[in-house]
RNA sequence: GCCUUAGUGGUGGAAUUGGUAGACACGCAGGACUUAAAAUCCUGUGAUCAUUGCGAUCGUGCGGGUUCAAGUCCCGCCUGAGGUACCA
């Protein structure tokens, strides 16, 4: 009987389903598992052959720990909610409810095929009003909160209010985005519309007019994470900067704890590299500067405190408040002139192009340690974003400070002994101070110290520590997002009762985005509370929906809660988390600050969402090429187009195997081609390759149900895993899929020859037993390691050694049946069932490895001499090493090598080698 | 610039703690079966030299070092990929 993978994986694929054996309930006698998929946004274009990559993965993953006898939620669902799905509506004309359905079966249909463990009784979709309640039910806590930095958690708005009435301000230490003081009585004696813009400074979901990226092309409001070079990430198109009234998220209180989170999760160094970086930490010193002949102070911010001695000038961010208050009359037309100037660059400019400009206040700054007079300069490159948007400039030991003192000709005192500041500056933080008064002969790292303790005793500052993670911007001015629960009344926010949620996204014809930035949902009819107060017309990112999805798989049907108690309890977080790095500063930060916050709540038990994570590799495409002659219909075999002038053209990958060109589906594949002639060699067209992005436009997409449909899902899958390391990106190359398939049908011939079923109850022998438990032992370990590309190749040693001995015992091929499971389910299941089984293949027991099967009657010794290998020999096992030295010494080839010369040493290792030393 | 990560045959890639580098697969070459082709199976396949046989020499981006022994450890570079950036 021949390997008829379509029956088989159409018969199983049935099955699993009539049977229902992916789906899972909470069980306390087993222990839990969480393998979880980064959920994709169903695009028009469907999957291709690169998406399932990380799927089979987890797939192979889950299936193993649920071997293993662990109670695995392996979920799945779609993020559908947000800019993708809705830039592809507008595309096709369609609306996105329409265009997000359509997308979603056409995803699960592939998804099928592929035959994936989900458990889809537990399916999410972001934009269904039962799970964007809860998100909705999140921004309403994050409104009704504020972060203590005492406590160092969240907590409910109504004790600060409390705060604000016993104490006001006196004794507050909370997250808010600017310095407010006063007292109790000043307090109570304000006006509700006062208290409520106080409180909006204090909540964690506050409305602000912000300085924001905004996108004219899809009119929208962008967050840091979208943009990349000052333009879109989606669509590339250009984003310019605006101050809008958004909603915002106040990510930037958990700073600290979502640094100190990433010590405690396994994640690879790179990634929590990314988000170390994205958060940037900074501890230095804030310290105060007098303006001369003013009466009031300015702070700025340093981490090199040390350089306080060399300090030359002072520097202003252009937005800085300061700006106003120093410059003198005499020099406000030229500042002005400035400010405008800088006001009409776009963020993109000022990225590409790094001109140094500034202009002089005309105001004196004093050097607090050293009483010095210092100019007080303006430049756009201080930011006004970052610290308090003034810095004090050395230009002997910062490269921009150095630029900017060249241009302007001001002076450069160097405070480090020995470093030559006549060409460039000298940055590092390494070296002997000088010229600094009570700092001399100190290091860098002392001098810092030192300063530090100064500046504190003497009142001019304090430490500080500052966080380049901004807060998350929250407003979108699009259709397809969730609606706020928020409704305004005399001009001010107010939340929706919990009760009343879900708010549900009004269903309108018109929902195209506009370039100034109206929110579609204005076009929305009645769209008003049931007290007549307009609701709020900004619907929320792309990454609200995605933020807490992972805890509703756990409890996905319930109504009460986000998610149970007990399921909450039960399932914890996830264990296993596998995506892309592309998420590094967007979601992967906005989960784990949105986890925090529901840990804050007491809704989730713990604080890191994600205990492992695992990054596939992207999958590219590998393009082919046909040589086509210039200004003829003719076409050039690869290796011979040097003899002519010919252009490279793209041609599907589809029409060519192995490199070698269908001739006759490439006449049919475009008109132009149909009287093409060919110049080949040794009979055959060959094409050129090279590797580029997966995309239409260069007829390089493979898609997962070709292959499918060829070869079957077990070969894909085994395929997939084959192709090299998970975590590394790979160009697809359909090139060397025959060998898996080979590989399948030489494990299927195990079981049949032509019509006959092989199977035998006889002993296995020791040889048999050898090579089975040899597999055992390396697919447990890869398989704990993520290493199934190694996984593959031990399974075809196997099955090579197997078939040479013509193994034929079921006590070999039952065991090897399970371990197969993972990977390819299908013919597992199959098989499993040819051996007489009647449950099913996932319900099995992995097996364990016996290392005394693996044990060599005898040890295979490389002789060498000087580390040159120069003989081999065969000596038993059960020798120790002094007994294997002594007939190694005795032996006649020893004898020949060593040529009467005396020994210095000889090294024998477990590893079977005996290295002599003359 | 900084951070991360990688560099091994014609190709994708193995080598888990330093221990006979190149597993496994593709491709290629030769052979078997066949009227022929496809499919399948067998053999060979890092390079150079020697091939009458044992073989010999060189080989993991480059240059050094440690070690009996280095793809693996240390020092100094080069190149690619990804992240990030007037963040003081």
């Amino acid at each position: 009987m021949e390997y008829n993978f379509k029956e088989i994986e159409r018969k199983w694929q049935s099955y699993w389903k009539e049977n229902s054996t992916y789906k899972v309930e909470i069980d306390k006698s087993r222990p839990k598992y969480y393998v979880l998929d980064m959920f994709p946004y169903p695009s028009g274009a469907g999957l291709h052959v690169g998406h399932p990559l990380g799927y089979i993965a987890s797939d192979i993953f889950s299936r193993y720990k649920r071997l293993q006898g662990f109670n695995v939620l392996h979920p799945m669902g779609y993020d559908s909610y947000g800019l993708p799905a809705e830039q592809y509506a507008i595309q096709t004309g369609q609306h996105p409810a329409v265009t997000t359905a359509k997308n979603i079966a056409r995803y699960r249909e592939q998804l099928d095929k592929i035959g994936f463990c989900y458990d889809w009784s537990r399916e999410v979709r972001t934009c269904e009003p039962d799970y964007y309640k809860w998100t909705q039910w999140a921004f309403i806590k994050m409104f009704n909160s504020y972060y203590d930095n005492d406590l160092d958690k969240a907590m409910p708005i109504s004790d600060l209010v409390a705060k604000f009435e016993k104490e006001g301000t006196s004794s507050l230490n909370a997250a808010s985005s600017a310095d407010l003081s006063f007292t109790a009585q000043d307090w109570n004696a304000y006006s509700e519309k006062k208290r409520q813009e106080i409180l909006m400074n204090y909540r964690i979901a506050y409305l602000a007019d912000t300085k924001v990226n905004f996108c004219p092309a899809l009119g929208c409001v962008l967050a840091n994470d979208e943009i990349s070079e000052g333009l879109s990430i989606r669509g590339g198109y250009p984003v310019e900067q605006r101050v809008m009234r958004q909603w915002s998220l106040r990510v930037s209180a958990y700073a600290q704890r979502l640094l100190d989170g990433l010590e405690r999760i396994d994640w690879t160094e790179s990634l929590k590299e990314t988000q170390k970086n994205w958060i940037g930490r900074s501890e230095g010193t804030e310290m105060k500067f007098k303006i001369k002949d003013k009466p009031f102070d300015f702070e700025i911010f340093t981490t090199r405190a040390d350089t306080i001695h060399g300090v030359t000038f002072m520097v202003l961010a252009p937005e800085s408040d300061y700006v106003k208050m120093v410059t003198t009359d005499a020099q406000k037309a030229e500042v002005d002139a400035y400010l405008d100037q800088v006001k009409r660059r776009t963020e993109r400019e000022r990225i590409s192009d790094r001109r140094v400009t500034g202009v002089f206040s005309g105001a004196y700054a004093i050097n607090p340690v050293t009483n010095k007079e210092i100019p007080i300069w303006i430049s756009d490159y201080v930011l006004a974003g970052y610290g308090t948007g003034a810095i004090m400039a050395v230009p002997a030991h910062d490269s921009r400070d150095y630029a900017f003192a060249k241009h302007f000709n001001l002076p450069i005192v160097p405070v480090i002994a020995g470093c030559d500041v006549s060409e460039e500056s000298f940055d590092a933080k390494d070296g002997i101070m000088t010229n600094s008064g009570f700092l001399d002969g100190l290091t860098v790292k002392e001098a810092i110290a030192a300063t530090k303790k100064y500046v504190k005793e003497h009142g001019i500052g304090k430490v500080k520590v500052n966080y380049r993670l901004r807060d998350a911007i929250f407003s979108r001015q699009r259709y397809w997002g969730e609606p706020f629960p928020v409704y305004y009344k005399d001009g001010l926010p107010y939340v929706l009762d919990e009760s009343k949620l879900p708010l549900m996204l009004p269903d309108i014809e018109n929902f195209l985005p506009t370039a100034s930035g109206e929110p579609p949902l204005g076009h929305a009819k009645n769209w008003n509370t049931e007290e007549g107060y307009p609701y709020e017309l900004n619907t929320m990112p792309g990454f609200a929906g995605s933020s807490a999805y992972y805890l509703r798989y756990m409890d996905p049907h319930n109504d009460k809660a986000l998610v149970g108690k007990e399921a909450d309890e039960y399932w914890q977080n996830v264990d296993l988390y596998l995506g892309g790095t592309e998420h590094a500063t967007g979601h992967l930060i906005y989960s784990r600050f949105w986890n925090k916050f529901l840990f804050d709540l007491g809704v989730v038990c713990k604080d890191e969402p994600f205990q492992k994570l695992i990054n596939q590799g992207m999958i590219q495409g590998r393009s082919n090429f046909v040589y086509r002659i210039k200004d003829t219909n003719t076409f050039v075999s690869y290796n011979l187009k040097d003899q002519y002038d010919v252009t490279p053209i793209h041609v599907d990958v589809n029409i060519v195997s192995n490199d070698v060109l269908d001739i006759e589906r490439f006449k049919n594949w475009m008109p132009d081609y149909k009287t093409a002639e060919f110049i080949l060699e040794d009979g055959k067209y060959i094409c050129g390759w090279a590797v580029e992005k997966m995309s239409k436009s260069m007829f390089n997409v493979v898609n997962p149900d070709d292959i499918v449909d060829k070869y079957g899902a077990d070969t894909l899958r085994f395929y997939e895993m084959f192709l090299g390391p998970l975590e590394q990106s790979k160009p697809w190359d359909t090139n060397g899929i025959d060998g898996v398939h080979r590989f399948l049908k030489k494990l299927w011939g195990l079981f049949y020859s032509r019509e006959e079923l092989l199977l035998s109850d006889a002993e296995p022998t020791n040889e048999e037993l050898k090579s089975l438990h040899k597999l055992i032992k390396k697919v447990t370990y890869d398989i704990d390691n993520f290493s199934f590309n190694t996984s593959v190749a031990a399974f075809m040693i196997c099955v090579n050694e197997l078939s040479s001995q013509k193994c034929n015992k079921k006590a070999i091929l039952e065991p090897l049946t399970i371990l197969l499971a993972p990977f390819a389910p299908h013919l597992a299941e199959e098989l499993y069932h040819v051996l007489g089984n009647t449950t099913s293949v996932c319900d099995a027991k992995w097996p364990i490895c016996n290392e005394s099967y693996l044990q060599e009657s005898a040890a295979k010794y490389a002789v060498s001499f000087n580390g040159k290998v120069r003989f081999s020999m065969e000596l038993p096992i059960s020798l120790s090493k002094e007994e294997v030295e002594k007939v190694v010494l005795s032996n006649e080839q020893t004898m020949k090598f060593m040529d009467g010369k005396p020994y210095k040493k000889v090294i024998v290792v477990p590893n079977k080698i005996v290295n002599i030393v003359l």
